[in-house]
DNA sequence: CGGGCATCTATCCCTATGAATAGGATACCG
DNA sequence: CGGTATCCTATTCATAGGGATAGATGCCCG
């Protein structure tokens, strides 16, 4: 099995090519940067994978992982990245690029996975895909109180201000309050953006 | 390596037998009922892979999954199924299945997921994991009108009535019945309520 | 052709919402 | 202790939203 490896970090290069080399029995070949992997692809034949460092000189992201794919035809290309959200791995795998390696992958994993590739599969680490978006902690819920929280709760729900008032214990004007000073935070101008605004940032 | 194959199917049972035999070097045992199974794994000892039919005699879903890893201790346990949805499929990775192999799949990639399966990775068809959930090709949209559906749209934004109508080039009073009659067919009781039944029906 | 349907317009009336402002209670921190 | 933040309550006012009802047009289908 013959694997290009193209990456800008020398470090993480070499030891990656020598745990495949070892550990997995494949052959590798080596770039430090897109334009060098895209002469190593023109001039060398067979590769069964191609691995793209996400961002690397020349890489420009998705756009570097497009022109690869085309340039190889048939040859597998996958991307590897340090950084790389979830969003950017969905996208480059509904592209049909051949897998999606987080440098946080063990290297027993990463064995497994290229060879798994290698084999015309598809691969990402599961537990990387299946992660809710991006949930980032919820830069919204930090910015909020308790009590506005709970009122945002409420907006989401569709209920009014006498609503939220009665299940929260406490009077309507109250509530109005905390609904304004929430708008303020969250950029919203009414509760229906406000409501939309917590969904999406997939509050409650 | 040992694989055990519960499914109450026969035909299945043993065609995947016989094919995970000759293509993939491994060897099976098979069981046809899930009690059958927890026999097996009882009194056999080694399998580095038990595949357990989604529904079959005994296995009342994932709780069986669960039953079964339990009993199983360090082996690796995956679900196979020809129905369920992605929503099971979630859960049963998460509850640290090491796969779920819909019957979709093609015979070439069942052998490289049960190999990798039985390496200690965790797999799981990435077309199927990226599918957005159900879909069910809207019902809310067929019940509304054009009209009724643009205004739906500039609910969701959290637009006022005056903004939607200016938008649509109609007079307020319009949009105002539009917005009532639409309450009614989509069961919403506020605006609020309305934009979050169409965000979570997947329009807009 | 007439009935049913979606569309558009309009008016009345009441309630809910949003903005502005203000005062008091509590709790935590330097 | 004083400063600050959060929370609760209150009042006033303009506007938006929601319910009800009514009338008119254009269109398709039986």
């Amino acid at each position: 099995m013959r694997v290009l490896i193209a990456d800008d970090h020398d470090l993480l290069r070499d030891t990656l090519q020598a745990f495949l080399n070892a550990e997995g029995g494949f052959e590798t070949v080596t770039a430090a940067s897109y334009d060098e992997a895209v002469e190593r692809v023109e001039n060398d034949e067979g590769y069964d994978l191609v691995l793209l460092d996400y961002s690397m000189p020349g890489m420009s992201g998705i756009e570097g992982l497009q022109r690869m794919m085309k340039q190889t035809g048939h040859n597998r290309v996958a991307i590897i990245s340090g950084t790389a959200s979830r969003e950017i791995a969905e996208e480059a795998l509904a592209m049909g690029a051949a897998g999606f390696l987080p440098k946080t992958l063990s290297a027993k994993s990463l064995i497994n996975a290229v060879r798994f590739m290698a084999m015309g599969e598809q691969y990402a680490p599961l537990e990387f895909m299946r992660a809710p978006s991006e949930e980032m902690s919820n830069p919204l819920a930090d910015k909020l109180s308790h009590r506005e929280l709970q009122v945002l709760e409420g907006l989401t729900q569709g209920k009014s201000n006498k609503e939220i008032a009665r299940d929260l214990d406490i009077r309507e004007p109250t509530v109005k309050l905390h609904v304004k000073t929430l708008y303020r935070k969250i950029g919203a101008s009414n509760r229906t953006q406000a409501a939309i605004i917590a969904k999406e940032a997939g509050l409650f």
